[in-house]
DNA sequence: TTGAAAGCGGTACCAA
DNA sequence: TTGGTACCGCTTTCAA
């Protein structure tokens, strides 16, 4: 009773073959790009496909040829106005390359492993985790089967078996620091997302390398866990202090945007009282009543480095791991104060270029580059 | 163990049945809710899965079950802040009800018919298009075969092979008209989406009869085409004319957003110069730089109505079709002028409420639904 | 170039 | 409750 009322029976490859006169071999391959068919064949296979309205069944494809064509795709939140983009730009690159996005919503504090458990059922032929994680132990077990998992926008700490795609969170980081004492503000302050989250653990390191470059340090920090509320909450908590700071890094520009409101709502001017600077020029960053001087984090190349990464582990397993680390350039507009230089337009945006050799003095060489 | 260079060969259900010394047949049951096994055989087939750490193959067990359990989802157009929240519940809800999505993202202006063609082939078990249609030579081919399809946030005209949900877009409208009357107001102006959504379409009409019953006609009327820029850019046209409105309905919230970003900049003041309304109460409605009064699409209700569609369908296929309409309410805030009376708190925020009379007497009766 | 036949990893029906 | 077996719709040998 509860039992579905039944499917009319597709059509199948069998269907086209007796209606063509031929094997349902030859059906197969006249769907198959590289076989061998006489073009009589396969004539008369593609016009009995056509009057059947025959459409080859990709599950059944791939149980045999072991591929699916699907790309899990977990996303942490979608709040964050970075995503959209992200999505769009991705799904459109995949669908080119015949791949589609199985999506899954997973948290984004915690392991997405429950989630992953049931991608997995799925036999995607990758992975791609946007602003969350997995447990080594899923990760190794991925590997073992020769799935590949991309990170998009987090990284795992010490040597692991994921892959990631980040933008410069450590450099732009401290490009904020830069460019904030630069435009001669004295009191700082920090907004990170969620604690776990490496990305605004190194977007805060940087900072406070880049601070403590120019001698500050006691930085406010507050959390804003990426959440509009409890970043405007944070924000005006920080704001009603007895020295407020005048100048806030945020982790995201969402939380940048909460961040202006609270300010705002407690009657200082931005960037006049307080410089509020974002990460990932993300679309409402641009938006005049904001108007959000940001880190931008190129979502083109991002997706474009996710996208490449995977195709070549697809292609290869055994290719060693790579982090893709995509620069980004610190986008200049009205929410933050200006230095007196520094500022120049690339690209048909303004964007901070730290004199090279300031920097340098400022921060001496470390380093490769702590994993 | 050793080296893992090409994809090692999955564990099966044979595998465990080996290991647990039982029938791969046993093995299945195991993992069929209401199959009945022996809990010692449950037992053994249970640890050795772990052991082996098997995961039963979805894409063969559809095959067999001729359900994938994948719902299609085609998406027009991210940029509409609306969306995110559609997507995370909309997955959420679907995930709970053991269902996944398979995203498209599809051009919005015209049919989708290309991308389904190649869902189809993924033997979805349910298409939802959000924002975008499809023709009605695959709508009705997908009813044949039984697949449901489901369009949400638009419409199709007349009677068709498709369901819907939508906002009540005519009433939004009509309500809207009715505020900005009450408000004192008295030059319209319209700004419309894509021209051939149903969305945007209903949503003039149902403005267009509210200012008619109230006497107005000869309203202005822009198209914004969904699009940031462009929006902003006829709604500077808009306001840079020598007799410019003093009230503005902008068939999207995204759009209002560059609307006051565009008055703003001509160094018009919102609302007191000028009245903008937008529609969605996408969530930078609520940022106090914009302070939207808009037209809330409750997405909790769309999506759960959405769902239901798609579950009774999937169901009983043969079920006539509907076209449900989910209540709004028009969220009063701070960008458009209030009128002196008829705005109330309602679940924690301000709402316009018509008054029923008036409204009715204003509008007289016409002939029953225009087509 | 073609068709027959053996799977891919499961499910479902059957008799035992 | 169990195992044997016939599929699900397609790809891929292998001979012809």
């Amino acid at each position: 009773m509860e039992r579905s009322a039944r499917r009319p029976r597709p059509v199948t490859a069998t269907d086209v073959a007796r209606r063509a006169g031929v094997s349902q071999s030859a059906v197969s391959r006249t769907f198959t790009p590289g076989a061998s068919v006489a073009p009589k064949t396969r004539a008369a296979v593609l016009e009995a496909a056509r009057a059947l309205g025959y459409r080859p069944n990709l599950i059944a494809r791939s149980l045999i040829t072991r591929r699916s064509r699907i790309i899990g795709l977990a996303v942490g939140y979608l709040h964050n106005q970075f995503y959209p983009a992200v999505l769009e730009t991705l799904s459109a690159r995949l669908q080119a390359l015949g791949y589609q996005l199985l999506l899954f919503t997973a948290p984004q504090a915690e392991h997405a492993d429950p989630l992953l458990e049931d991608i997995l059922r799925y036999q995607v032929d990758g992975l791609i985790l946007a602003s969350t994680t997995l447990s080594s132990r899923l990760a190794a077990e991925c590997r073992a089967h020769g799935i590949p998992v991309i990170l998009f926008n987090r990284t795992t700490d010490g040597r692991s078996t994921v892959e990631s795609v980040t933008g410069d969170n450590r450099r732009g980081g401290r490009t904020i620091a830069d460019f904030l004492v630069a435009g001669g503000h004295r009191r700082f302050a920090f907004m990170a997302g969620v604690e776990n989250s490496s990305t605004s653990r190194d977007r805060e390191r940087g900072f406070r390398e880049g601070l403590a470059a120019h001698g500050f340090t006691g930085i406010e920090r507050v959390v804003g866990q990426y959440d509009f509320d409890r970043a405007g909450a944070v924000a005006a908590s920080l704001f009603g202090r007895a020295r407020p700071p005048d100048a806030l890094f945020c982790a995201s520009d969402h939380m940048a945007i909460a961040a202006i409101d609270a300010a705002r709502a407690r009657g200082l001017r931005v960037p006049d009282d307080v410089s509020i600077v974002g990460f990932d020029d993300a679309i409402p960053a641009r938006w005049a009543a904001y108007d959000l001087t940001t880190f931008a984090q190129p979502v083109e190349a991002m997706v474009e480095a996710t996208v490449g990464l995977l195709q070549a582990r697809l292609a290869d397993p055994s290719l060693p791991l790579r982090r893709v680390v995509v620069p980004g350039a610190l986008v200049v507009r009205g929410s933050a104060r200006l230095p007196a230089s520094g500022v120049a337009e690339r690209g048909g945006r303004r964007v901070w270029i730290a004199a090279p050799d300031e920097a340098r003095r400022a921060a001496p060489p470390r380093r490769a580059r702590a994993g």
